[in-house]
DNA sequence: TTGTAAGCGTTATCAG
DNA sequence: CTGATAACGCTTACAA
């Protein structure tokens, strides 16, 4: 690898004029920076950002920490935030915790070894108020910007998030205005603030409808596709079965419509399904489908605004952005009975 | 941040055993090394991995280059190449080309910039015979490894693909299994390989069979999803149309899919559609719909196991791997006249 | 405008 | 087993 050191040999000029000359620093001859740069570019020189970040004490490396790439949500947000991030010159880590609090710690711990000037954590919730890593960051002040909403054991910090407790509302409005009767909720454990809000919007507008909340309808299960596929399964065989679900979860709501097509119950005709935006083409998936569409590409680009913003003024407050959802609606026109 | 040097002013020890305790090495004490990890945690003490890679010229980094992880097959390569990453210590640079050969440069370059002890790239297809980076990147010995077909600008690194002739060969064949009389072929540009051996694979289906090959019928538009839907509908109008279409590129499968919904036609009954498999929910999208299954996780840790192979044994000679695909086929209970 | 000295936080080397 | 010394490749601060 060819050092600064070696071009001084060539060049016979001082290892700091090089440096600055390479920089484009203006108290260089510009005959002197012309030759630096064009000697260094023919010997194939590529600058050392350890040994650069190591003195100026910043790295230009941003960390992103989440359940899985492979979830179409995360991976739209964390496309808006390599985008924003490259256009500012920074590069990004990318970690998994695959919801696992050891993962999350260990990745949080690698990102601080690097040195990272700023990292987005979309926690891994746990019901403990407390969790060491994150009473770590936040003594040390570390620019953190949460993807998500922020619990006990991640307050504190900025972060970025969706009105999940009205797009709960929304959706299961949207179904009590086509007459639905019987509306089951589905999700996964209920420890994620989300998962409490979808749960909270889902209860709010049957209450303002004076209809009953039908404990028995609540559903938890495996958040993944199974889980979707038997929970709806033991939802179908009830006595009296509902005649519409809200699946508050993305990967669930793929396992039931697998069950449905599976049972060959159509949408919306047999039952009633909204759900929170499956994939990208949730049109193609059911063309009959009402979602709720999340802002994921601003998200992404929110959080990176705030994070850099966090990076070069670590002094203001932390702001939580909350964005609105989208109410896509698709199957109005087959109002129930 | 806490340093070696502030916790040597708290142990009265030198750093030199700090540093070896910590990295449990076994020429220090037990009692030390126990002491010494116990206040280095007291203390919060974090190594730098920048001053740590400067001095033993590694990183301990990997960077993987690649169109855009919105894509699903990419999402699904990368989750894996991560997983393995991170078991093996590694920590993963995402960086997106969006399938512009400048932006490919600046991310490869900062990568080299960053050190990385090796970097995954899936090229963004040029007709030239060179590509200055990739000849830059060949002179330097980087450890690379190709996600996709090696063409001539990006040849001798070793590289892990699916066998995408036989895969268009094998879709090409269950239509005309089918009894399908004209099969149209779509696809994005040619510049890349891998469309390329699809179109091979659909022609040599289409001679094997004793079928002409239509030139009308093979049609290239833009690789996304509008690309997809318009050159479906210019298909259609087409005269005489084509019976069934093979989509060789996920968007588009995509963009064709709409626009064969908005026309109201349904498959496989009134239009035999295969293509490659769109998102990881196929089934969902259409249960009908046969396509060619591709070894995504199994393309990543391969790519994963040949870079760190690479990296600890550079001399070795460079292995192109090729992985089989699998059709699934959907539709075959629909025979064609 | 150019050059010199010191140091960023760590580890390799080798002498006590 | 422990510790002093010299790098690693670069930039900040300041002197020529």
């Amino acid at each position: 690898m060819v050092r600064l050191k070696d071009i001084a040999a060539r060049a016979c000029r001082s290892i700091m004029t090089l440096s600055k000359a390479l920089r484009g620093a203006r108290d260089v001859s510009p005959t002197t920076r012309a030759r630096v740069k064009q000697l260094a570019e023919q010997m194939g020189y590529v600058p050392n950002s350890a040994a650069q970040g190591l003195v100026t004490r910043t790295t230009r490396l941003l960390g992103v920490v989440i359940s899985s790439i492979t979830n179409p949500i995360l991976t739209r947000v964390v496309h808006a935030i390599e985008e924003h991030a490259h256009e500012s010159g920074y590069d990004l880590i990318v970690a998994h915790t695959a919801n696992n609090t050891e993962r999350e710690e260990v990745s949080i711990r690698r990102l601080l070894s690097r040195r990272v000037d700023g990292m987005f954590l979309s926690p891994v919730y746990r019901i403990e108020p407390e969790a060491r890593v994150y009473q770590e960051l936040r003594a040390r002040g570390t620019p953190v910007v949460l993807l998500g909403h922020p619990a006990p054991f991640c307050a504190g910090f900025p972060g970025v998030s969706v009105d999940d407790l009205i797009a709960g509302y929304a959706l299961t409005k949207h179904l009590l205005g086509l007459g639905h009767q019987r509306i089951a909720f589905l999700s996964g454990r209920l420890v994620s603030p989300w998962a409490q809000e979808r749960l909270e919007g889902y209860r709010r507008a049957l209450r303002e409808a004076g209809r009953p909340v039908d404990p028995t309808l609540i559903r938890h299960a495996d958040f993944r596709e199974p889980g979707g596929f038997e929970a709806m399964r033991s939802l179908l065989d009830a006595h009296p079965a509902p005649d519409a679900v809200f699946v508050a979860n993305n990967l669930m709501a793929v396992g039931a419509l697998e069950c449905l097509a599976a049972e060959g119950m159509r949408v919306p005709e047999d039952i009633g399904i909204v759900c929170f935006d499956v994939i990208p083409w949730a049109d193609l998936v059911r063309p009959s489908l009402t979602t709720v569409v999340q802002p994921t590409y601003e998200l992404g680009r929110t959080a990176a605004l705030l994070l850099l913003d966090r990076i070069s003024s670590p002094t203001r407050a932390p702001s939580l952005v909350t964005l609105p959802t989208e109410l896509r609606v698709r199957d109005s026109s087959v109002p129930r009975p």
